[in-house]
DNA sequence: CGAACCTTTGAAGTGACTCAATGCGTGTGG
DNA sequence: CCACACGCATTGAGTCACTTCAAAGGTTCG
């Protein structure tokens, strides 16, 4: 089994693709790659702002840096998921790629894309679904962030990564590493590091959650759920419109 | 010419489609459709979740509610603009879609999506364009909110107003109607309007813009420049990719 | 002319920031 | 095997940006 089918059947979602298709997509896209922890690959020292990416295994995430120092982290990407699409129509890439663990992932060059609109309908389907959810994914975030209080932002950010570990471990887990320096959740929910500190503490006090050295454990869920807003949108996806005409 | 052409030259980028694309498109897109300022297109009278839209003329915004009856503007949509995106690959749709004026649109249903992904391929790749576009918006539109103050989030959201209408005005306006209250305004930079006010106010003070009912005059854009963070990403956009292998 | 909506301003309260120091865990070199 | 450095977490004190609540002033439109 391809990789595209492996990552789309853990959305219980598409079909398989056809033999002509995953020889044709094989063709296009560029051998698996691996990054160490901590290195960039856009507006770094591997740069392919140019390229789509997909994760096979490892953590990342997507960021850009102000005049004045400050960093926001836009995105959090794990295995399945599709990198750089916001870069693709540009010449200088609008965000940073940074690999949080080591990764190994597939690279799709631009220049194979119209190719592949031309030939592989359903992959250019797969690569535009994957935009529209990035889409509902930021604007989610834009919501939490514009909208409400730091408590809220953190308890949907602990749910979010929660959510994407346990559709990647294919069973829920409640306790887990959140592979984030308090200073990078900062970054993603726009806060300092000593308010993201002191919100831990509070969640914490109120029993929704305990630490210990990096690692997380949701010890009421729903309570939780309540403070923070979060919609599962992997979890949401219908893809009926997607497959009606395929075999 | 079509009204995609249309749409695309306005980007100056595209070439024009041939017969058979524009024929196709036009059996896949339902007519023209017209709204009046206030409606609600999507989650409102007129549900319709599961298509996109092409502005042809007025203007729009994408907004969610809140539970605590909260609200977040996050697009703001002009001629040209493709809606609807975020909502495809859901069976709800993840935000409202709202006339702000009088609007007329083209509506493209889902079903038909995967036939234009088949049949017309440089279709599929202008919407995946505008998905990959809207998707750097919001990207920017998180950093401003996440990790600037409200004065540089209001320069943002003005130069924001002042570029998008300026690229369908063909020339550069400095003074022109924001076209938004001060409310909805709190509501896209993430403010109250009381505190969008006070922030009018300094920018006022300061002398990088003039203001009167409703009308905005931007009177220093350099410094207004140098207080906001823009990018314009629609006269950023590079579509080298996208007409290689086209005629 | 009044109602509805929007803008503007004031005063008080608070969530989050800044600055600064301390603690902790891990790895490294002497 | 200890000393130290480094990165990260934690805590306190003071300040500030923004919110909340409340009221008054403009504008538009029926």
């Amino acid at each position: 089994m391809s990789f595209v089918e492996d990552l789309l059947a853990k959305y219980g979602q598409l079909r398989t693709l056809t033999q002509e298709e995953e020889a044709a997509f094989r063709s296009l896209t560029v051998k698996t790659r691996d990054y160490k922890a901590g290195t960039d690959l856009i507006a770094g020292q591997y740069d392919e702002p140019d390229h789509l990416f997909l994760v096979e295994s490892g953590r990342l995430f997507a960021s850009c840096e102000l005049e004045n120092g400050q960093r926001a982290i836009t995105r959090l990407y794990f295995a399945g998921d599709i990198m750089g699409t916001a870069n693709i129509p540009f010449e200088k890439a609008t965000h940073t790629i940074t690999a949080q663990s080591d990764a190994t992932l597939y690279a799709f060059p631009r220049q194979k894309l119209i190719e592949a609109f031309t030939k592989l309908p359903r992959v250019a389907a797969i690569f535009y679904t994957f935009a529209a959810l990035e889409n509902a994914t930021l604007n989610d975030r834009l919501v939490s962030i514009g909208r409400t209080r730091g408590k809220a932002r953190l308890a949907s950010l602990i749910l979010e990564i929660s959510a994407r570990r346990s559709m990647l471990a294919a069973r829920s887990e409640d306790s887990f590493p959140i592979g984030l320096t308090q200073a990078q959740i900062g970054d993603a929910i726009g806060l300092t590091e000593v308010q993201v500190n002191r919100l831990f503490r509070d969640l914490d006090k109120d029993k929704v959650i305990e630490r210990s050295n990096g690692h997380i454990t949701i010890t009421d869920r729903d309570r939780l759920a309540r403070i923070g807003v979060f919609r599962d949108r992997y979890n949401d996806l219908d893809l009926d419109w997607f497959d009606e005409e395929m075999k």
